[in-house]
DNA sequence: GTTAGGG
DNA sequence: CCCTAAC
């Protein structure tokens, strides 16, 4: 064993190592050096947050969003549907945008609001958008549909020939989301979804069918702010052809992106540090090893994907432009609409808020996949390719989904709360809600495929897409030069742009799955479950450092917690502390489980023994390096 | 990967 | 218990 090779344990006793460490106290300390790279940490934000935002714009870029789902509240009875949902642990979160229905909407007075997620399961053909209601089972995620409910539609590029726009005429007709069929049919896929609620019966806003799908068309009410949307919509028009007549192979960070948009849910700084640098270093090397598969290999872990040849990569939102514009209706209010934001918009507060039967307007602004790359042969077929990616993703939406309710950040419970008892209502702040598809996962998986379910995303300021699934290249047919029809109706995996190429239908689309995947391990990002230590550990802790000392908390770990996983050599290092400190202070001061005195005395005894070795280490050191003086 | 130290 | 700089 390494330790026994490392130490001579001897007797017990504070025997001093012929060199004991020297404290590492010289070691810069964090809080001073803290102060010189103060922007550093706020640079890494930046970044983040930029990435966040290009993932935002790029999602709401994501041509093709096929799928736009209406939350509706009419009626009050209760959806049995819906409740199932919730049935189900958490996967992912909807990006949701809401309004309440300004003091011109038509009250449904729905205190029992139903919400049904929609899910188009019937034709395939494609060639006809039908709008068809649907309910969300808990098994299922939006797929082969293709979400067109405006009215009309303003599109800067058309796709000739193709229906780009369903008409919203059941809209406010029923609880349900109405769904156009994706132009090329039977696409098992994750689609944005773009869905509004319009209760009040007034037209959707029309919005922007193309890039700038997802982005507000900055039709307000009176006093809603939003005027930084607006510029992201501009920006997205503005930037669509650029886009479409790259390669598709556009980097998804653009500088001037970055500042257009702030996500709503901007939480604190240590949540985004946690995002940006435990989940993306974290999961991955966590994962890593967990995730291949024999032949193609989904992989999580970035460092395989180094050697990848074909690989899917993170930035998944794509400046690549769509095909098929999606179609969200907005109310004339001017919803927000965020291709893959995750939080709510409030829609026309007003002073009647809080009145009786005002009804509230939400709509799912996207889904969006949890981030997943792919690891595949060169030598693999483009369509092999496809299946892989579709393999992933239906494991994701086959393992089982719930909805969940956060407003933010907190998780709504109670299925029987009223919207109204939520605060779910006229006059409260909805900036920050948010809804959940949960699965149960480490179940789903197909072979090779992982959902980072070490992650858990609770929160509002959890809403980055876990993970994506996405093609750098434009499929190769799309060189190849098929034709748009064939196209359109050849491949359910592919949607044409008017350029003419081909895209994965994953990068054209975003469904934006927040993941709230849970497992029985700890989330990366979750606090561990505090364990107290025992007083046998207690004892086997100090009996340890009696030995080895303060400073060699890996030989302390491995001589007296070997088998005890849960307590790490940090943890160990943790307890001396508090135990010095608890030795240090008066009884009454102490909390917790109290610690034998006589424990505490040899806390302090072994802490004070070990620090006179250090320091004459140290000294020694300092002294003339020979060990003379030690020695 | 370990250690120290602040939070 | 978490986080992270320094090593």
């Amino acid at each position: 064993m390494v330790v026994r090779k490392r130490l001579d344990y001897g007797s017990r006793g504070h025997q001093v190592p012929a060199m004991p460490r020297v404290p590492s106290s010289a070691r810069g300390k964090r809080s001073a050096r803290r102060k010189k790279d103060e922007m550093s940490p706020f640079d890494l934000l930046a970044t983040v947050a930029g990435t966040l935002l290009v993932d935002h714009e790029n999602s709401s870029n994501a041509p093709g969003i096929n799928a736009a789902a209406a939350l509706t509240y009419a009626r009050k009875r209760k959806s049995v549907k819906a409740e199932k949902c919730d049935d189900v642990p958490p996967l992912k979160s909807m990006a949701v945008e809401n309004c309440i229905a300004g003091s011109g909407g038509v009250c449904a007075s729905p205190r029992q609001p139903n919400i049904c997620l929609a899910e188009n399961s019937s034709t395939r053909n494609g060639t006809d958008p039908v709008l068809e209601s649907l309910t969300v089972k808990p098994n299922m995620l939006v797929r082969d549909s293709v979400f067109s409910c405006t009215k009309s539609c303003n599109r800067a590029h058309g796709v000739g020939g193709i229906p780009e726009c369903g008409s919203s005429r059941s809209l406010e007709a029923t609880n349900q989301v109405q769904v156009q069929r994706p132009l090329d049919g039977d696409t098992t896929a994750l689609y944005s979804l773009v869905s509004s609620v319009d209760l009040d019966g007034r037209p959707p806003a029309l919005v922007s069918s193309d890039s700038s799908s997802g982005v507000p068309l900055c039709i307000h009410d009176k006093d809603r702010n939003t005027s930084h949307l607006c510029h992201a919509e501009a920006r997205h028009a503005a930037d669509r052809d650029d886009d479409e007549n790259s390669s598709g192979c556009t980097h998804p960070c653009t500088a001037g992106n970055n500042k257009s948009y702030m996500p709503q849910y901007a939480g604190n700084s240590r949540i985004r540090k946690m995002f940006a640098s435990k989940i993306r270093k974290a999961a991955r090397n966590k994962m890593c090893g967990e995730m291949s598969n024999k032949g193609s290999k989904l992989n999580l872990c970035g460092k395989k994907i180094s050697t990848t040849r074909q690989r899917v990569q993170r930035a998944m939102f794509k400046r690549q432009k769509p095909v098929r514009r999606h179609f969200t209706p907005s109310s004339a209010k001017g919803i927000l609409t965020e291709a893959s934001g995750a939080s709510f918009s409030v829609e026309g507060q007003n002073p009647l808020c809080g009145s009786e039967d005002y009804n509230v307007k939400l709509r799912i602004k996207s889904f969006t996949i949890p981030e997943l790359f792919i690891e595949i042969p060169e030598n693999a077929t483009v369509g092999s390719l496809k299946r892989t990616v579709m393999d992933v993703v239906t494991s994701i939406i086959e393992s089982g989904l719930r909805v969940g309710v956060l407003l933010q950040g907190k998780s709504i419970q109670d299925d029987n709360k009223t919207l109204r008892q939520a605060r779910i209502c006229h006059g409260e702040n909805l900036e920050n809600i948010d809804f959940t598809l949960e699965c149960e996962a480490g179940q789903n998986s197909s072979p090779g495929v992982r959902i980072p379910e070490e992650m858990d995303f609770h929160g509002a300021d959890a809403m980055k897409p876990l993970a994506m699934v996405k093609c750098e290249e434009p499929f190769s047919e799309a060189k190849a030069g098929y034709n748009s029809q064939q196209r359109v109706q050849a491949s359910p995996h592919r949607v044409q742009s008017e350029h003419g190429s081909v895209h994965s239908l994953f990068e054209t689309t975003a469904l934006a799955i927040v993941p709230v995947c849970k497992s029985k391990r700890p989330a990366i990002g979750q606090r561990r479950i505090r364990r107290p230590f025992s007083l046998p550990e207690v004892e086997a802790l100090v009996e340890a450092v009696e030995q080895l000392g303060t400073g060699r908390w890996r030989d302390v770990k491995m001589l007296a917690f070997d088998n005890t996983d849960h307590r790490t050599y940090v943890d160990l290092k943790d307890k001396w502390k508090t135990l010095v400190h608890t030795a240090s202070i008066s009884p009454q001061q102490r909390r917790g489980e109290p610690v034998p005195q006589g424990l505490l005395d040899r806390v302090l005894a072994a802490q004070a023994y070990w620090s006179q070795q250090q320091q004459q280490v140290i000294s020694g050191k300092a002294s003339g390096q020979g060990c003379s003086s030690s020695c």
